[in-house]
DNA sequence: TCTCTTTAGTGAATGGTATTCACAATAATA
DNA sequence: TATTATTGTGAATACCATTCACTAAAGAGA
C-alpha cells in the first residue's frame, strides 16, 4: 500500500471515528456529514472524496459494527473448551449484552429503526448478520451433533421451512435452528428493553435478571454450564 | 366545544393522520413538517398554529400509540373471564404481537431508537408505558393473589429493589414483578426481531414460534391457558 | 530535476429541512 | 356592524446533503 493509499485509509477511518463519536453524543439518526467535516476542519464536500454519499458511510459503520460484535462474541466463546457447550453459550450471551451496552450506537445501527432513506446492501449485511447469529448456532450445532442438545420444549418443526438451497442456514438441522432462535429472541428481548431504558428502575440488577433468563434457557435445552 | 374548537381539533387530527401515513411510507425519522403541510395544501409554517414544534407532534403521536396499544391489549384480555389467567395473558401477548405488526410506525415510535433531538415528556410517557405493562402485571398479580402463580423458575428477589414510595410499580409483589418482566422480555424479543426483519426466512411461521415461546413461558409460571 | 497526471480540498450553487415573525384574511363575538 | 381572535401566508434565518468546476499539492515518469 502506497504512502497515498495509507493516508487515504487513515482519513476514511478518522471520518468513521468522528461520526461514531457524534452519534454516540446525539443519537444515531443525527449523523451529519457537515458536522463531521466541521470537527475535522474540512469543508463538507471534501468528505465525498472518501465516501460517495451518506449511505456509504452508514454502510461502513454498520459493517464495522457487525464485525466488532462478531469478534466480541468469538473472543468470549474461545476462552472455554469446544465441548463446554453451555459455558460457551452463556459466555456468548453475556458478551452480547456487554457489547450492546458498551456500544449503544452500533447496536442501534444494527438492530434499531431503519434509518430513513437508507437501505443497506443486503449482499453485505446479510452475511455479516449470519456471522453473528452463527456464533450461537455453531455452538448449538456442535452440541446437537454430539447428541447433547435437548431441543427447546416448544420445538415445532412445522414452523420452519424445509432446508432449501438458497437458505444460508440450510446446514443447521431444525432443532438447532429452532433452539437457536429461541435463545436469541430471549437474549435480545432483555438487552433491547434494557438498552432503550424500558426495564423499570425497580429492577436494579439487570445483569442478574439476564443471567437468570439465559440459565433457564440453557437448562431448557439441557446445556447447563 | 365550539364550532371553531371542533375544526381546530379536526385539523390537529388530520395532521397526525398524514404524519402517520408518511412515516409508514418512508420511516419514522423521516417525519417532515414540510411534507405534511404540502400534502394538506398548507404552507409549512401554518402547522405551527396546531403544534408548537416538531417534538410536540411526535409527542402527540407517541401518546396516541401508547393509548392505542393499551386499548388493543384490554380488548383482547376482556374476552376471557377474570380468573382465566393463562388465557388472558396469552391473549394479551398475541394482541401485543398483532398490534406491533399492524402498526410498525407506532411500535418504532415507542420501542425503537430515540429520535435525535427529541426527548419525550417522561411525566406523560412514563404513565402511558405503565398502563401497557400494567395489563400484563395486573393479570399476573391477580393470579398471584389467588395463589395460582408459580414464580418464574429463575426468580431472584435480590435483583429487584425493595418497593419504595416513588416507584410506580411498588404495589406489585416481587414474584409478580419478576415474572412480568420475564414474560415481557420474552414476548418483546420475538416481536422486535420479527418486525425489524431479523428472523431468518427459514422460520416461515413466526406466529407458531411466538405462540410456542409464550406457552412455554406460561407453563413456567404455572398458568397454562 | 522537470513535467505530467492524479488526487485532496475548496467554494459556490441547488434544493431540502425546521423555525420565527410580521402581516393579511377570515371567522366568531359583542 | 364593529371589534377581536384565529388561521394562513410569505419572507427570512439557519441548518442539512449533494454536485460541480476549480485550485493546489503530491506522486510518477522522463
Amino acid at each position: 500500500m502506497s504512502r497515498r493509499e495509507r493516508a487515504r485509509e487513515a482519513t476514511r477511518e478518522e471520518i468513521k471515528a468522528v461520526a461514531r463519536r457524534q452519534m454516540a453524543a446525539s443519537g444515531t439518526a443525527s449523523l451529519s456529514l457537515t458536522a463531521v467535516a466541521r470537527e475535522m476542519e474540512l469543508v463538507p464536500s471534501a468528505l465525498y472524496r472518501y465516501y460517495p454519499d451518506r449511505d456509504a458511510l452508514i454502510t461502513a459503520l454498520l459493517l464495522d459494527a457487525f464485525a466488532d460484535l462478531a469478534a466480541a462474541l468469538h473472543i468470549a466463546v474461545e476462552s472455554f473448551p469446544a465441548h463446554a457447550y453451555g459455558a460457551r453459550l452463556k459466555a456468548a450471551s453475556l458478551a452480547y449484552r456487554a457489547w450492546s451496552l458498551a456500544h449503544p450506537v452500533d447496536f442501534q445501527l444494527i438492530f434499531g429503526n431503519p434509518i430513513p432513506g437508507y437501505h443497506g446492501p443486503v449482499e453485505l449485511t446479510g452475511p455479516a448478520m449470519q456471522r453473528v447469529f452463527g456464533v450461537f448456532l455453531d455452538i448449538i450445532n456442535e452440541a446437537y451433533s454430539a447428541g447433547r442438545l435437548r431441543p427447546v420444549p416448544d420445538f415445532t418443526p412445522a414452523a420452519l421451512c424445509l432446508p432449501s438451497p438458497g437458505n444460508p442456514f440450510a446446514h443447521y438441522a431444525p432443532p438447532v435452528m429452532y433452539s437457536g432462535l429461541a435463545g436469541w429472541t430471549t437474549m435480545h428481548g432483555v438487552v433491547t428493553l434494557e438498552l432503550f431504558g424500558f426495564l423499570p428502575h425497580s429492577l436494579h440488577d439487570p445483569e442478574t435478571f439476564f443471567r437468570g433468563r439465559m440459565e433457564l434457557y440453557l437448562a431448557s435445552v439441557g446445556l447447563e454450564p
